[in-house]
Formats: structure tokens, C-alpha cells, sequence
DNA sequence: CAGCAGTTTGCACGCTGTGAAATAATTGGG
DNA sequence: CCCAATTATTTCACAGCGTGCAAACTGCTG
């Protein structure tokens, strides 16, 4: 019995390789003529597929070039942060989090680095990521909430759940405006490291403009 | 000769007037039946114009459902922000700045309230604004980094610009994050004035999120 | 090899968005 | 009031996006 995953298979490889050759196609086509000047039909050419199929693979055009989304880390390391000391710091706790989330999305070099060339020259690509971002920020949301709740809870294990002070609705704003601090400072990082010469990974960007969010809060003195 | 605008003219009226109806139809039909069950042609045979009007109002179907993208406050008010003391605390300046920039955005009330019901539905929606909101960001970007400039002019006049500690690449990464952070308060106005009633102000609400950001950067104690 | 499940493809179709030219409406001047 | 210039609207044609469907194909399994 294989102790991680059974051989993929010649099917799912040949899956990963069609995935991977539409990337590389819609990212070398877009930045030689500008995305707008390239048709599904061109990558569908260039990767060797049929139109239909490339729809098989990504739902549009766009998602194609943008990539799949960042995706939240493991299991265990969530259930770290929600379990996280009720006294300590929940937006350093987050740093922490979303610095390790951020490192496995280095999978594919060559693609990242296409990506993030092409995103340099159509500024506006940048703001199609965003679109996307709104299932990262929702699943970030909750988990900030649980992680309140834990808190809360550790923190006064004897009051009945609806005699604490927390109204659900507030609850769910204080989360939702750690969520939309916390992916401000994962954008600067991610432009930030977008603009540089990508020796420093992202993760590190991350925990550099998390710090930098707490100097900007402070009065200057 | 009259103080404020010559009379606006019939041809203006009436482009004011199409307009609104284009909103108003799209509004009021895709809360009826989810927006991916409207076309153009629907929008255009209920606000009585072609189809191809449509598109000489707003650039995509999308564009009609959103609105305007915010627009930023008066020229003197950014001034006024610009030329701040150069000792005060900006992001609050800038929360100033930005409550102001948004009270201008009670233009029209009914499309208002319809937007953000229908916005209420689908929350993809919130995502989709999020993209136009890349210009507002570089706009407001520009003005925090003619403020950071100005403020080190002020404070250091007989230093050469070129001798002063300010590596203009650095500048712009701090004024990127003051603007994303400026902008995930905003989005956390808008999206708490989005859940609530109406009652209160999309302007006022600006300003709490503002003070939110404070206690949330604070380590708590 | 035979059958099954998953993949790719071709085809038809509706919808979005744009360019160009014809048509209609508004404005300003005589 | 009517004409001419200007601007807005419409009609038409067309390229591209994205989806449903059914047929052909390919890897997998016994």
C-alpha cells in the first residue's frame, strides 16, 4: 500500500500536460500581442486542442490567464490558527497563516513567471485577480469568525453562548474587516514582489507588509 | 450670465434621462429574475432604446449593473489633504479625505437603494466592482505620494530632493499600502452599509471603519 | 478483448460587444 | 420658420465568447 498518492496514471498526467500547455499558450500568445488581440481558437491552435475542449479546461478566457485561486493552507495549520492562544495577537496569528499559505503557491515556476510578466504589462490584470479573490476572502472570513468564537469561548468557558457579548452581526464585521486588512497586505506584497526581481519569495513579502501595516496605524511620533 | 451651469440643455436632459433608464431596467430586472437571465436586448426593449444604444451608454452589461466607479473628491479637498501638516497622522487625513470623496455619492437615491439590494443577492457582484475599482486606487495612490513628497519638502526644505532618504520606489510601495489599506476600509463600509438598512450614510460609515482599523492594529491588551 | 468511464471533438446556438453607414433629433444662425 | 451643422440613435453585419448535446475516442479494468 503506497504511502501518499497511488501513480498518477497516464491519464492524469496527460491532464496536467493539457492544463499546463493552455497556460503556457494564452501567457507567450498575450504577451507577444496583447491579450486582446488573441482568440480561444489561437491558444486552442497553439496548445494543440480543440476550442470546445479549452472550455473543459477553464471556464473563460480570463481564468486561463489568471491561474487557479491562491487556496487556503492545510487543515492542520487553520486549525492552529483558530485554536491560537485567546490573548495573543489574531492579525500577527494571520500573518503567520497567510505567509504559509502563500508558500505552496510556487508550483509551476515557468507559468508564475509568464504570469507575472504579462500582469506587468496589462496593469488591469490585476484587477480581474481580484474578482477571484472574493472565494479566498469568503473562506478567510469564516475562518476569522470560528477563531473569535473559539476565543471567546476560552475566555469565558461559563457564560451561555447567547449571554456573551457578541452579536453575530458584529461579529461577523470585526472578521470581515480582519479578512480585508489581512488581503490589503497580502496585494501590496504580492505587487510589491510583482515589481521586483523575484529573488525574495512571497511569504516573506507577506510578513514584511503585514509589519508595515502595523507601523502605518500608528500615529507618527 | 448665471453663477453655477448654463441651463443643461434638452440634450442633455434626455442623455441623463436614457441613462437612468438603462440602469433602472437592468436593476429592476435582474432582481427579478438573478442577472444572468437578462440580456441586453431585455434592458434595452424596457428602457426603450437599440440594443446598440445600450452600448454607446455603458462599455458591457456589467458596466450598467455596477455604476460609476466612485470618483474622488474635490480638487480642493485633495489639496487640502496634500498639503496636510506634515506632522499629522495621514491614514486619518486620508479617512477624512475619502468620507468626504463618498458623500458625493448619494447622487440618485432609487438607483442606489436598487443597486445595493440587487447587490445583497449576488454577492458576486461586490466582486466584480472590486476590478473598477483599480482606478479610483491609482488615483488615490498618486495623491498619497504627492503628500508623502510634500510633506518631506516640508519638512526638510534646504535638503536636495536627490540627497533626501526617499527612494522613490519606496515611496510608492508606502503610498501603495496606505491606499490598499485606505481601500479595504472602504470596502468594509460599503459592505456593512450594504447589509444594514440604509439608515445611516455610506460617508459616516467610512469614518467607523477608519477608527476600526486603529483598534485592530492595536496588539490587544 | 470487451465493456466502462472519462475525454475530446464537432456542431448548433444564443449572447456580448464593435464598426460603419444610414437615419433622426437638437441646436444655432439667418 | 427653415436651413445647415452637429450629435445622437438606429440598422446591419460581423467576430468572438461560452454552453449543451451527442458522437467518436482513449485509457482503464477485469
Amino acid at each position: 500500500m503506497p504511502i501518499e498518492t497511488e501513480a498518477p496514471g497516464l491519464r492524469e498526467r496527460k491532464r496536467l500536460a493539457t492544463r499546463r500547455a493552455i497556460q503556457h499558450a494564452v501567457l507567450t500568445l498575450s504577451r507577444e500581442r496583447g491579450i486582446d488581440h488573441v482568440t480561444v481558437e489561437d491558444i486552442s491552435r497553439v496548445a494543440n486542442v480543440s476550442p470546445r475542449t479549452f472550455f473543459n479546461y477553464f471556464p473563460s478566457k480570463d481564468a486561463a490567464l489568471i491561474g487557479d485561486a491562491p487556496g487556503l493552507a492545510s487543515a492542520d495549520d487553520i486549525e492552529a490558527f483558530v485554536a491560537g492562544a485567546p490573548d495573543s495577537d489574531v492579525l500577527a496569528d494571520l500573518a503567520v497563516l497567510l505567509s504559509k499559505s502563500l508558500q505552496r503557491t510556487e508550483e509551476d515556476r515557468e507559468i508564475h513567471q509568464l504570469r507575472r510578466s504579462v500582469m506587468k504589462e496589462n496593469a488591469y490584470l490585476f484587477g480581474m485577480r481580484m474578482a477571484t479573490l472574493r472565494d479566498f476572502e469568503d473562506q478567510l472570513q469564516q475562518i476569522i469568525e470560528k477563531r473569535f468564537r473559539a476565543d471567546a469561548a476560552a475566555r469565558a468557558p461559563e457564560t451561555a453562548l447567547a449571554a456573551r457579548g457578541d452579536d453575530p452581526a458584529e461579529l461577523n464585521q470585526r472578521a470581515l474587516l480582519f479578512t480585508l486588512v489581512a488581503v490589503a497586505a497580502i496585494r501590496h506584497a504580492w505587487r510589491c514582489w510583482a515589481e521586483g526581481d523575484g529573488a525574495s519569495p512571497l511569504s516573506e513579502r507577506v510578513n514584511a507588509s503585514f509589519a508595515e501595516v502595523y507601523r502605518i496605524t500608528r500615529r507618527n511620533d
